[in-house]
DNA sequence: CTCGAATGTTGACGCTGACAACATCAGGCT
DNA sequence: AGCCTGATGTTGTCAGCGTCAACATTCGAG
């Protein structure tokens, strides 16, 4: 008869990434525990240090792992969309989804800001994400459905809107279902791409950044 | 000659308080720690137990302060507007502004969703700073600034902007500085206001909330 | 077949939040 | 005046946490 549990594990590190997110699922990031992910993961409390060099890390793999299926659904969301303008708002609505969707990665994603950035993927990982809204917003400017403005501010106006409803709606302050938080986020979102032309923000001075 | 440390302190609880806040603005929320704010207030580290039941509620209380602090910052940020649109966009650049000024209170209000509710006056003081953009909004329609619509779908609108405004640059994602973040929230809620009334967004069906 | 590297385990350390028991003080009652 | 009760602060303790170090097991290249 074979042991029941052979000493090495099949995939360690995916099983625990897997159990990270099911675990920040159920209690949140802050409650989050490296040694309860181990013991789920059904190995002894040190074996995660042998796949990421701190707790730290597993987080921020985790949210690179959001980043990149965050970009996957908005790309998902915004390919019906028949005109530029309208790409770009379901590219916002696939934005909300996602983090309605996927909580635990949306909080890991930015609300530990230190995770990001120690990890050498994490940055760019989010860097693309952000890259996926930016294209839309450009599309939408070259056909005329946007009037032409700063490309930047329009982008963080826009990023701005459907990252505050994703916000408010995953801590509970919209009274809202999943499915009218999103029809809300598409009825914003149409306001805001019509009038955006008629007050196109200006940049500001940019921030020399840490 | 007295004690050079008198033992009962004066007013304890508000040190602690402070020393949290200033705590909270050096560490970030994750690494506050219940046991260096009572280090910090040079008294043992059980003394907070007896004006707080736990950490939660230290937490809470300063999530509360903020909230307080947030009305007043808003009401003093949309006196000096004119027509009743205008003071609305102060207002929302008010918000910004505080979350700009007092990050770590921000956070504590919004990254710790559980602080608030077990805290009785926690929910409170979050009602009231949302009746004043509520009252905003209300009077903005009722001037003709801003085309009639639900109330309530627009309010969570002009919210959901600024707050994600305000989330995006606390976090660095606005590479702006204090002052142009500021600015960038006033030409985008002119932006957003001009075009609000063109596609007012309805109500969807309201959730039943927990 | 062997041996080194990769992977998992055990044990330990200092830190934390929380509880219990004790010490000190302040202010009202007699 | 004097006590005594409750509020406030301290010390001691516990389990759980993240992390390091030392050891055990297994896999795969030579």
């Amino acid at each position: 008869m074979a042991r029941p549990q052979p000493y090495h594990h099949v995939n360690l590190r995916k099983t625990l990434l897997d159990a990270a997110v099911a675990l920040i699922g159920e209690v949140g990031p802050r409650a989050f525990t490296l040694r309860e992910v181990a013991r789920r993961a059904g190995v002894s409390h040190n074996a995660p240090y042998r796949h990421f060099v701190s707790k730290d890390e597993l987080l921020a793999t985790v949210a690179a792992e959001g980043f990149e299926r965050l970009t996957a659904v908005m790309r998902k969301a915004m390919a019906p969309g028949r005109s530029p303008l309208q790409r770009l708002e379901l590219c916002g609505c696939g934005y909300v989804e996602f983090a309605l969707r996927w909580p635990q990665h949306f909080l890991v994603m930015f609300d530990l800001p230190h995770a990001r950035h120690d990890h050498p993927n994490g940055q760019g990982a989010g860097d693309i994400a952000f890259q996926v809204l930016l294209d839309c917003v450009a599309a939408a400017q070259q056909s005329g459905d946007l009037a032409p403005g700063e490309l930047l501010p329009l982008a963080w106006t826009a990023w701005s809107l459907v990252h505050g409803i994703a916000k408010l709606a995953i801590s509970g302050n919209l009274p809202l279902s999943t499915r009218a938080t999103i029809e809300f986020t598409r009825r914003a979102s149409q306001a805001m791409c019509g009038s955006i032309p008629a007050a196109a923000p200006a940049a500001p001075q940019p921030h020399p950044k840490r």
